[in-house]
DNA sequence: GCAGTTAAATGATCTGCGTCATGGAACGAT
DNA sequence: ATCGTTCCATGACGCAGATCATTTAACTGC
């Protein structure tokens, strides 16, 4: 067994304002997976919509309960998507990367956000209103059925995790979150397959739906059996088999 | 305080092998959300491309992992939609009223459906085929619009019962479940608002995240407190604002 | 470098609720 | 009616995991 302890391999980007550049743009809507199929000059028209936002980490881009008037698209960064109990417990509902979008997708003119949208890291975040994103799926119905296509597998992972925090354990819970992660923000790294957002165990907690402190026993365990390693704000994957073999585990 | 179990106030349809008249499935059609606002003559052509198919009580119209090929609407009955684990312990992800669309939207052709739907009552179900709706949904663009817009209600819906099951106690989340059943379900009744549909403790439990034990305790002191009024196989609501009461508190 | 701050590990304790078990009440069938 | 089945109520018990508290390690800014 090595230490358990050891410094971020993780190169957080610190780029103050983060802005992306205006033909990184039109890159990054090309790769927005609901405008993938449309023809180029729609695309160009499609730019002149969007408006650009820099967020710093920790930044709010919407609040549950504000009025939703804008769709959201997460350019450069990554955004944590949450929301607030009254008792102050926030629990984490889904981490974005780029190409992914949030916000108001609802027509009714007097729909509120249902969740918060914060920056985990320095963000660059393009934002279209409401109307605006109508009228495109008006004009290209095969944006809106991808759209489709996402909201499903969305309602699903869910839906996945409602059966979770029900039938699994806490070492259950957390071993899936691990592997979905891994599969979402995972890169080959001397350490193993990194993820690459700066997580920490309340973060990890909070998405398995348990504390703080159960995630960081549950996870030491894990490093001593070899199935991760991890430190202060990082973790990564060295045994995906081993792991999903504790995902199967159910409580009785 | 009155007798705690009593004769059920649920008339249960007895209709055999049921279906539906010819010139209801046109009503029917016409009140399911996202084809609201179309024209009659599309109503017709689109009536034409659905199939109808009845269900006894516990008949199973799809199940979780076969080829998923058709969507289905309800048209009359309740349709429980669920989800198996491997340990044989079922949950409840919704219960369906008529009007209410289940099954395949995704377009990927290898796809499978991710749950289970059984007929909680005697059901007529009306069934078209993935890529006939597909059309449908090319040729008249508002009904993917209703679509999404639905998909984002049931994405927020499931949400919220993450946050639920990670920061509510077992009394909270069943008086949320029985809210939420009494705002779909619910009516007026010499009983108090009662819910139309037989549901079971270990239904309710399901769909609460907790076990049939659990369930049955919560009611009873519910019922004690003259917040409900239930017996075998049902439930009505007698005090909304106290089951609202219940449904706020947290666990800290 | 050092000091201050924040995150993580880990131990000690306490409790909500899951599990197992039993008796009784409602319903269907004959 | 009566019987058998299914559903519900309720008690007793134990444990997974939440909560509280303390120490140690990693990062930040000066």
């Amino acid at each position: 067994m090595e230490k358990s302890r050891r410094r971020s391999p993780l190169e957080i980007k610190v780029t103050e304002t983060h802005m992306c550049s205006v033909d990184l743009r039109l890159k990054i809507l090309a790769k927005v997976p609901f405008f993938q199929n449309l023809p180029a000059e729609a695309l160009v028209e499609i730019n002149r919509l969007f408006r650009e936002i820099g967020f710093d980490s920790g930044g709010y881009i919407c609040l549950a309960g504000d009025p939703a008037e804008r769709l959201f698209v997460v350019a450069d960064g990554r955004v944590k998507l949450l929301r607030h109990s009254l008792a102050g417990r926030d629990i984490l509902l889904d981490l974005l990367a780029a190409g992914e979008f949030f916000g108001s997708l609802s027509m009714g003119a007097q729909d509120v956000y249902p969740d918060t949208a914060q920056a985990q890291t320095a963000a660059c975040i393009l934002a279209i209103g409401r109307e605006s994103f109508q009228q495109i799926l008006e004009r290209y119905p095969q944006v809106a059925l991808s759209v489709i296509e996402i909201m499903a597998s969305r309602l699903q992972a869910a839906n996945e995790r409602v059966q979770q925090l029900t039938v699994m354990p806490v070492e259950g819970r957390i071993a899936s979150v691990l592997l979905m992660l891994s599969r979402k923000f995972g890169k080959p790294h001397t350490v193993g397959r990194l993820i690459e957002v700066p997580l920490s165990r309340d973060d990890l907690a909070s998405l398995a739906g348990t504390t703080g402190e159960s995630a960081s026993r549950v996870m030491s365990q894990m490093q001593k059996d070899g199935l991760i390693a991890s430190g202060r704000q990082w973790v990564a994957v060295n045994d995906q088999a081993g792991l999903e073999a504790l995902a199967r585990a159910e409580v009785p």
